[in-house]
RNA sequence: GCCUUUGUAGCUCAGUUGGUAGAGCAGAGGACUGAAAAUCCUCGUGUCGUUGGUUCGAUUCCGACCGAAGGCA
């Protein structure tokens, strides 16, 4: 075969799927058996102090494999994909070049697909100034007024983006303001970018949805044992960020901790939250016609892991010939 | 034992001046291009507690019974 590119396609595993469906320990045991580093693609474990909340790996969980983009940001400082996709692929390069296998591993289906699939993000102006200005104006003015403004500088976006959707809608119009470009030239240009990575994805899936409840629910019991009331309490004693507030866990205590609801209540709308966010994730990934599923509910647990290191095995396996 | 209130979707409850019923939550499906653990869209038939009666017709009115809550003995 003729590959002579001049800079290679990287190949990485990725393993994605749902909250509490162990992507954690599939990712460490891949990395030890494909002699490889996990880059965390999760917009809330990167943050410092947050801990028991995102269900961050522990040093034990994580057996002495490297883990990349975990718990380096203090929970003041905002975030994006932007600077995911800019950090990941800086981690991905150097791990690479060292000659180890990548693995990508998270929840945040946003962050796995713009980083492999097919998404660039520009440089762009800082937006704070403008977003807090359309924030204000969407409270003053209504979305009307907004939508028709938008509507007039890009038509277009009439088909492309949902302008039931606040944060759509902002998005577009801080596009606009920010760059002076139509936004829906801008989305267009982005899709049509180049990838230098060639993905593996393996999906975890249930297929009984109620055994991925049943593990959420346990999981925030076990949560709530190792001190999540505590955690919850020292992270509002701070200021931070947008990203970091959004982070489930810590909101839904908070009427708890100022006396509006009692602790069950509380625990009860987190399981609740929690299992809203599995089933988006589920939408997400599984719309991903390129990934291969591996039931995590399967009768024999280790076999799910077994199937997804012998999908990972042919894939690198092959990845090498063709280089060869 | 008596009196009052009450029994409607998995949960909390509306409602029908008699023509077999609808919200919120839960749940399900979907979207997603710089906040994504965010944000947004769509989906509601259930012996209207049981059983008699009145009626052309009862979940709606009347009786009895069963369950729940409160009150009086």
């Amino acid at each position: 075969m003729e590959t002579k590119h001049i800079d290679k396609k990287i190949p990485v595993v990725a393993v994605v799927g749902p909250t509490a469906s162990g992507k954690t320990a599939l990712a460490v045991k891949l990395a030890q058996a494909l002699n490889g580093e996990v880059i965390s693609a999760d917009s809330m474990q990167i943050y410092r102090g947050m801990d028991i909340a995102t269900a961050k790996p522990t040093p034990a969980e994580m057996r002495g494999v490297r883990h990349h983009l975990i718990d380096f940001l203090p929970p003041t400082e905002e975030y994006s994909v932007k600077r995911f996709c800019d950090d990941a692929l800086a981690a991905a390069q150097e791990i690479s070049a060292r000659g180890k296998t990548v693995i990508v591993c998270g929840g945040t289906g946003l962050y796995v697909d713009a980083l492999l699939g097919r998404m660039i993000f520009e440089e762009e102006p800082d937006h704070s100034e403008v977003r807090a200005s359309l924030q204000a104006r969407l409270q003053t003015e209504g979305r009307e007024v907004l939508i028709r403004e938008l509507l007039a500088a890009d038509p277009a976006l009439e088909n492309e983006i949902d302008l039931a959707n606040d944060r759509r809608l902002l998005r577009a119009l801080e596009i606009w303001r920010l760059t002076g470009e139509k936004p829906s030239a801008r989305r267009r240009r982005a899709t049509e970018a180049d990838t230098p990575f060639d993905p593996l994805y393996l999906g975890l899936f249930f297929r009984d949805r109620q055994v991925l409840y049943d593990r959420i629910s346990a999981r925030v019991d076990r949560m709530l044992e190792a001190g999540l009331v505590e955690e919850t309490r020292a992270f509002y004693e701070n200021p931070a960020s947008a990203t970091a507030v959004a982070a489930i866990g810590y909101k839904e205590l908070h009427p708890f901790l100022h006396g509006e609801m009692t602790l069950e209540q509380a625990v009860e709308n987190l399981k609740t939250a929690t299992r809203h966010y599995a089933k988006r994730q589920l939408t997400w990934f599984g719309r991903n016609d390129a990934l291969i599923r591996i039931y995590a509910d399967a009768p024999d647990a280790s076999a799910a892991a077994a199937q997804a290191l012998e999908e990972a095995e042919k894939f690198l396996l092959q990845r090498r010939r063709t280089d060869a």
